[in-house]
DNA sequence: GTGACACATACGTCGTACTTTTTGTTCCCG
DNA sequence: CGGGAACAAAAAGTACGACGTATGTGTCAC
């Protein structure tokens, strides 16, 4: 699941990555490309070319004569896709799921807001659709199919909102809500009421009318951030 | 002032970087990793780590047989505050200022509300202190010492705030004032009314008072983006 | 104890050679 | 004339070995 052996470099970069993102390989630990190459069982290319991309993630340091050294959390790239998807298969996965999902309530209900106002036709269409495919699979153990529509659902807000910034924030939810439904146990279908607000965010779209869209979408987050209450240690 | 000549590798990829975002190598494009070598006059090698880090912030892909092509901006990690800087100081700098200030409109001011429950003695000492000092270099062309402690000021309500994901946005919403500050041209004292926003949040922080240090945030916000409205073409 | 100097070390850069994959072309057969 | 299989070229991927260079550390003399 993590690599498909698509190249020595992937493979080098996500053992690493998830390495040091999990915790082991603490911030201060040092790590030395030779070892690394020896470990690998890889050139020392390889291994440089990986290190240059943590350096560039902010995750490791490189400097001469000491090695590569790991940075201190507060200084990791936490909107990078990949450093997302190690921290949320590692140890902290909580921790991290509380943060994006408290982000995902500042943002998305300003993006509705903006979506209700710039939302192409063609994008009320795909919502709406999204919205009753969602409550098509809201009963019985259809968890994936589910997800799918959901990360679709606001995938097509984020992008309606016209804002750049909002709409490459697609990602991070696709990931929270995938780390929520795999990671999390997950037995019970979905919150029926979650499902029917999704449809009245359709609505509220479509019908142009921003502040429903904008209060809808706060009480879609209220109920995220509570169902992570209820389930987090 | 963009490169110290720190390292073949920062030039190579800063130079590349700034062409590919400013639009020079338009998305499709191709370049061939033996041409970079030539014309930067370094090794296959230093191109190559260039290119691994271009790519994993998703501006560049690597194929074999065809080359290093340009990815469509949709897909370019727009979190990354290199590609910020990048971006900043290139030919789209207004949008990007303009999307840049609507993202930080839809977070502050959660997390200053964030920050006025669980801001600490010392960081309200500090924020009172920031404020204190944009007072004092308001008036009289202290461009440089204002935008020191304005960007010291959000920092240090990103940080309070207590969430890891708002914390990191610090850098962002640096590169935002000093783009602005730097190359919109900015003739003229900061606007009073904003200075005294600032110190009016401080109190409301200082007192825990998050509705008033939301409320105040978003006021900053709608003033910023009055700003832009303003001054962009 | 302090300062300067030398040394060892691990990254930084280079050049070359070889491998692998993709793609475009050619050529044969139906 | 069309389609498919074999082939050839191109460019990235990987490996290895050598040397450069900065820099932490230890030593030595004062």
């Amino acid at each position: 699941m993590t690599t498909q052996s698509q190249g020595l470099h992937t493979h080098v970069l996500d053992t690493l990555g998830l390495e040091i993102s999990s915790g082991q390989c603490p911030p201060g630990s040092v790590l030395r490309t030779d070892e690394l190459a020896q470990r690998f069982d890889v050139s020392r290319t390889v291994v440089r070319e990986v290190v240059r991309v943590l350096e560039s993630m902010h995750l490791v340091e490189s400097r001469r004569r000491v090695g590569v050294t790991v940075r201190p959390t507060e200084t990791w790239n936490v909107y990078d896709p990949q450093v997302i998807r190690w921290r949320l298969a590692g140890s902290d996965r909580p921790r991290q799921l509380r943060s994006l999902t408290v982000l995902r309530s500042a943002i998305e209900p300003v993006a509705a807001s903006l979506a209700a106002r710039h939302a192409t036709a063609a994008q009320c269409a795909e919502l709406t659709e999204r919205a009753l495919g969602m409550v098509a699979t809201s009963r019985g153990q259809q968890l994936e199919g589910y997800l799918e529509h959901d990360i679709a659902f606001h995938r097509i807000v984020l992008n309606a909102s016209g804002n750049e910034m909002f709409a490459r924030l697609g990602d991070v939810v696709a990931e929270v809500l995938a780390g929520r439904t795999h990671h999390q146990v997950m037995f019970e279908d979905p919150d029926p009421a979650a499902v029917t607000l999704h449809v009245r965010l359709a609505e509220a779209v479509r019908e142009g009318d921003p502040e429903a869209a904008e209060r809808i979408t706060k009480e879609i987050a209220v109920g995220a951030l509570h169902e992570l209450d209820v389930l987090a240690p």
